[in-house]
DNA sequence: TTAGCATGCTAAATATATTTAGCAATATAG
DNA sequence: CTATATTGCTAAATATATTTAGCATGCTAA
């Protein structure tokens, strides 16, 4: 229960770092103020309003469903959320990826696999 | 903005007396009490927790997507399948990942693009 | 009728979200 | 180097969600 609102934090904190915003810099385009964008990404906050994740998903360029599932919301149309949810938040983190980047992630997820079976 | 919270009461209260349900009825299956009951049907509450709407659309038997879209909360996957579509090509091929293999892929990612870099 | 109980409701209490104000550290300009 | 601005942060203030307590009306049973 406190984790999630923790990975949600990371998360929005990861998410601004990679676009080099800055805290008040969110706040010009959100509208959120910075105090509580610093609260959010501390875990601070147990259930952000959906509008604030749904702005901030806009901003960040990360699906808004995803932000919803690591605030611990439920989602409509579960179906697919549910089951590849570790792989939408890795899919969130990367951004996108080119044809030659992810046949080099497939390869080296096999490798990875394949070592920690042999243990 | 005032109306949408109406017509998530009346809508509410409408639902509940289609169950002939009382309000200390619902308060034993979901946990959400009476007075707050009463209080969101009369429209005085402007941003319930999405948790509350969810107990109350399983219990009524209605859409819980329809319940965020009353409240005038977005609503995912009415719009949010936007972002990266090469992501989620990516994603369908290599399936779930746990959360240290999307850590591992993350670090590989960033060392395949510094080394592109370089050159 | 009258006693007891169920129902919907609301004011006050409490918890939590969100903002405002301002501090301490670091960066940047002159 | 010194001054000024920027950045992230936090305590206190404010707004709002949610609960607790209890009232008033109406229902049912004796």
């Amino acid at each position: 229960m406190v984790q999630s609102t923790e990975k949600l934090g990371t998360f929005l904190a990861s998410a601004r770092s990679k676009l080099g915003m800055t805290l008040r810099a969110v706040e010009e385009e959100t509208g959120i103020s910075n105090a509580y964008l610093s609260q959010l990404e501390h875990g601070k906050i147990k259930t952000p309003a959906p509008q604030n994740l749904y702005k901030l998903a806009e901003l960040y360029q990360v699906p808004y469903a995803l932000l919803m599932e690591l605030a611990g919301y439920p989602v409509p149309n579960t179906q697919s959320a549910k089951s590849g949810f570790a792989i939408n938040a890795f899919a969130a983190r990367i951004g996108s990826v080119t044809k030659d980047e992810a046949e080099a992630l497939v390869e080296y997820l096999q490798f990875i696999r394949s070592r920690k079976r042999r243990h």
